[in-house]
Parts: structure tokens; sequence; C-alpha cells
DNA sequence: GGCATAGTGATAACGATTATCATTATCCCA
DNA sequence: TGGGATAATGATAATCGTTATCACTATGCC
């Protein structure tokens, strides 16, 4: 005698998301996360509203808030919240981690890493028996052009 | 002949009051000093609110944001933003910098400092012909408790 | 005491983000 | 190649932290 087992089809609900597995395709999330990686960035939520509005005109502001988390999830966007408490984004996965210097004056962001710094953080961290899961470096200041010359 | 030339007197809304001089006497902006100092660190708005309204019963939420915005002008108290985007406050003034390990388990800050860390973001920046000005340096993570052990 | 005005509290307004819900688009299967 | 299940969407209401408004009170100075 043959038993055949058959795997109930998981619906698509109860499938595993946040690494993209069992999402549909949706022009939208790739407006945005097109938007993410050909634009310049560290934009806004709204700031990608405006130009994902540039290629499909019908496109909501919720639908932008949740392809971001979304694309987050999926560790093909990230997500960073400087000192003014608007969540900032730019494309992730392929992209190496960095830190930010960001001009007071006009708003830009450097990024910038230094190994030694990275690596004296996780023996700052060790010094007090702390198991790091990520960082956040800002520095505020002046850019080259806003300090004068 | 002499000449008296008296200096108008300047009205309180003409006096200087970023660093807490022409600022009248206040309860409320005394017993959020206080809570700040006397309580744990890191505290939002609300939970300030929430130990105040134990020494004055009446005190507005509206007064404590004032009174915070004004100790932060005075340098007596710093403000800082975290990942969730709600701000925390600290006393500040005669402490020395510092920078933070933050626990996403249990919520909980720890202070640290590593002077050499410090000395390498002034190196970044000027790599980048940056003025720095301030710095936001966090470690998210699990704390000791938290890892467990 | 009396005046000018800083400080206060209640509450409305605000901006960013999230929740709700009816509608639409996508996928899977017969 | 439909048709059904349901994920995705857009409009909009709701939420949350914070700020603005405004009538009223407390303070400091003469
Ligand atoms: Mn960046
Ligand atoms: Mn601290
Ligand atoms: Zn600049
Ligand atoms: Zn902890």
């Amino acid at each position: 005698m043959i038993i055949v087992i058959t795997m109930p089809k998981l619906p698509f609900k109860a499938r595993e998301k946040s690494d993209c597995l069992g999402a549909r395709r949706s022009t939208r999330r790739e407006a945005i996360l097109d938007v993410l990686t050909s634009g310049p960035g560290h934009l806004s939520a709204e700031e990608i509203h405006k130009a994902a509005l540039k290629r499909l005109p019908r496109i909501g502001i919720a639908t932008v808030y949740r392809a971001l988390k979304f694309l987050c999830g999926c560790g093909k966007a990230a997500e960073f919240i400087p000192a003014d408490g608007v969540a900032r984004y730019e494309p992730a996965g392929s992209r190496a981690h960095h830190d930010h210097l960001i001009c007071t004056s006009c708003g830009c962001f450097i990024e910038a890493v230094d190994p030694e710094i990275e690596r004296l953080q996780v023996r700052l961290a060790a010094r007090h028996r702390f198991k790091p899961s990520s960082h956040k470096l800002e520095i505020y200041g002046l850019c080259s052009n806003c300090a004068g010359k």
C-alpha cells in the first residue's frame, strides 16, 4: 500500500512575508524601490511619495508607508530616524553599513564609515557586557559648502 | 554741563532667556528640573509629567514641554531622540557627554563613553571636510540582564 | 499696591504615521 | 481561460507626540 501525504497548501496569509516570499508582485512596491535606488538617498516618505507620483499618478501615501515597511522587512531598504524625528529611507541589501554626517545648514547627508570606530564600538559594548545588534552614529555640523569656502 | 545718559530699562521680553537670565522664578520649572536630577534619567515628556504631578497636582503637559525646552536652552537639560522618535531628557550642564547603549528588550539605557571613539569621530569628520558640532552614538542590542545570565 | 509681562493650563491644531474598510489586482487552481 | 481566495490599494479616519493659541495667573520691579 502506498500512502501519499500531501502538505496542505498554505494560504497567502500563513506564508512568510518578511523575506518577500509569498508576496504578490506589485507595481507600487517596484516603483518605490526604484525611487530609492535611482534617486538621491535619504528621502522621507513624503519625498518618496512625490517622486513615485511621477511614475504612478494615483499612488497613495498609505501605500508608500506600507511599501517602505515591507521593503525594510525584506532587507531591501533601511530606515533611520535623525534628530528631527522624521524617518528617512535608503536602499539596502547590497549596500554596506555606513554612518552619516548631517549638515544642520543645508540638510545634506554625507555617508562615511571608519572601520576603527566600528571596531571600538564593539569593544565599548563588550566592556558593558552588552550584546550589540545595530548602532547609529550621526555627526551633526556643517558640510564643506556650508562652512564657507 | 553734565550730561546723564540713562540706559532704557530692558523689558522682560528683550532680555536674554536662553541662558536663564531674565527668567522669572517658577515652581514648575524647578519641580521638573528636580524630577530630571533626582529620578532615573532618560525620561520622556509624558513620564516627566507623571512624576511632576506628584509634586504639583495641577501642572499641565504643555508646561512640561515648555519647561523642558527652556531647560535645554539653559544647558540644564539635554534632549535626545532614539530610534522610536520619542524625545527623552536627562539633566545636563555639570554632566559630561556620553553615548547610549539601548536595550531593545527592556528599554534600559546604559551610559558609556570611549575617548578614542570621540577622537576618531573628529578625524572622520575632518576627512570629509565636515565641521562637527555635535554627534549621537546609539548602540542597540541586549543588556546583560536581557541577554540571559 | 499696581503695572507690565512672563508663566500657566486647557485645549485646539499640527505633522507624521498607522488603522480601517470598501474596492481592485494578483495568484493559484480547476 | 475563468473564478475564487486574498493580498494590495487608496481614501480617509484615527492616533500620537508635540506645538500654538488664548484667557488667566503669578512674578518682579517701581
Ligand atoms: Mn546613507
Ligand atoms: Mn544619558
Ligand atoms: Zn551643508
Ligand atoms: Zn535589557
